[in-house]
DNA sequence: TTGTGTTTTATTGCCTCC
DNA sequence: GGAGGCAATAAAACACAA
């Protein structure tokens, strides 16, 4: 890195010599040491915001020893090995908000705040960096626990939705049951009776059944992340259309199939399959391979949070 | 006091942009 | 090609339990 040139001297000093080295062992290094003194020169100015440090830490020692002690000490103070020396308090709280304003750090400002704060610019530029490093770190664990709320959201409204609908499906092997119970003596009117006088209430049943549901009815809007807006708007797209209860209508009425209701296993996919189904893709909820569940692709291919093609019929209620 | 984990400061190497 | 940004990393400083 070019502006690594700065500290280069000083940091070499820290390999060649190791910590605590007295100074009588570092008089060969006199002239590096020299070349380094500007690399002090800015923890030297940390002085200038005094004692900060709350009274802990070698810092302190170092700093007041170059303090108040005049020139005997500051020599000893030079020949210390380069360390890293914290940032005051102020200096922190200045930085962070400076940062606060902007994240980034143009050359007019950072000459500017090295002065400000009695540091070298490239510490201002190397504390800008880092703090950008932090602030990334944080907002990846921000993004993770909203996505994992998000998730937690949709697992839940997922389950009562499988709910719901096995209790819908019970509801209507019952009435089917009831009704060719009643119809079995009069066989040969059966058809007629099916398509005229028993039709109509069935839809109803169901239609009522829908409606007792609707309490269940989730907020699929829940989850707020940003970067999810295509596909919550997906989730719009087919769920909060007018497919709730109207969907259990239109698709009894409109299509004009009733056989379902007196065929409750004529569907693609039997019970025990479908069983079969919810077992092996609940663990792969969030990103399901479809084929291996025997799904293909949606033809708009749009994101359904990882839920099956039959099962997101479920979120338009046509059953 | 010491061992250990975390935070902060700084370096290095690579990449992109002008 | 130089400047600056970023990821990975080192190492000092710090916190804290045992």
């Amino acid at each position: 890195m070019a502006g690594g040139t700065v500290f280069s001297a000083a940091s070499n000093l820290t390999t060649l010599l190791p910590n605590q080295t007295p100074p009588s062992t570092s008089q060969p290094l006199d002239s590096l040491f020299q070349s380094s003194s500007s690399s002090f020169l800015g923890s030297r100015s940390i002085l200038s915001f005094g004692d900060v440090q709350g009274g802990k830490g070698c810092n302190e020692s170092l700093f007041l020893s170059y303090d108040e002690n005049g020139d005997e000490d500051m020599d000893e103070y030079f020949y210390q090995p380069e360390k890293k020396r914290r940032l005051s308090v102020e200096q922190v709280q200045f930085l962070e908000k400076s940062f606060d304003e902007e994240n980034k750090l143009e050359p007019e400002r950072k000459i500017r705040l090295a002065k400000e704060l009695g540091l070298q610019p490239r510490q201002v530029a190397i504390w800008f960096q880092n703090r950008r490093a932090r602030w990334k770190t944080k907002q990846m664990e921000k993004d993770y626990d909203s996505l994992q709320a998000c998730y937690n959201d949709l697992k839940a409204n997922y389950d009562d939705l499988l709910r719901e609908k096995d209790k819908l499906k019970a509801e209507v092997a019952r009435l089917t049951e009831k009704v060719l119970g009643r119809e079995k003596p009069e066989e040969g009117n059966f058809e007629q009776a099916e398509t005229k006088g028993l039709q109509e209430p069935l839809q109803k049943s169901m239609i009522d059944s829908a409606s007792e549901g609707e309490g269940s009815k989730v907020s699929i809007g829940a989850c707020k992340q940003e970067d999810t807006s295509s596909a919550k708007s997906d989730m719009f797209d087919s769920s909060e259309s007018p497919h709730y209860t109207d969907g259990v209508h239109s698709a009894l009425l409109e299509t004009g199939d009733s056989s379902y209701v007196f065929e409750p296993d004529h569907s693609d996919v039997s019970q025990d399959e479908e069983d079969n189904l919810r077992k092996t893709l609940l663990p792969h909820y969030i990103f399901p391979k479809l084929e291996d569940v025997g799904y293909s692709d949606p033809p708009h291919s749009s994101c359904h949070f990882g839920i099956p093609e039959e099962d997101q019929a479920i979120w338009s209620w046509s059953y």
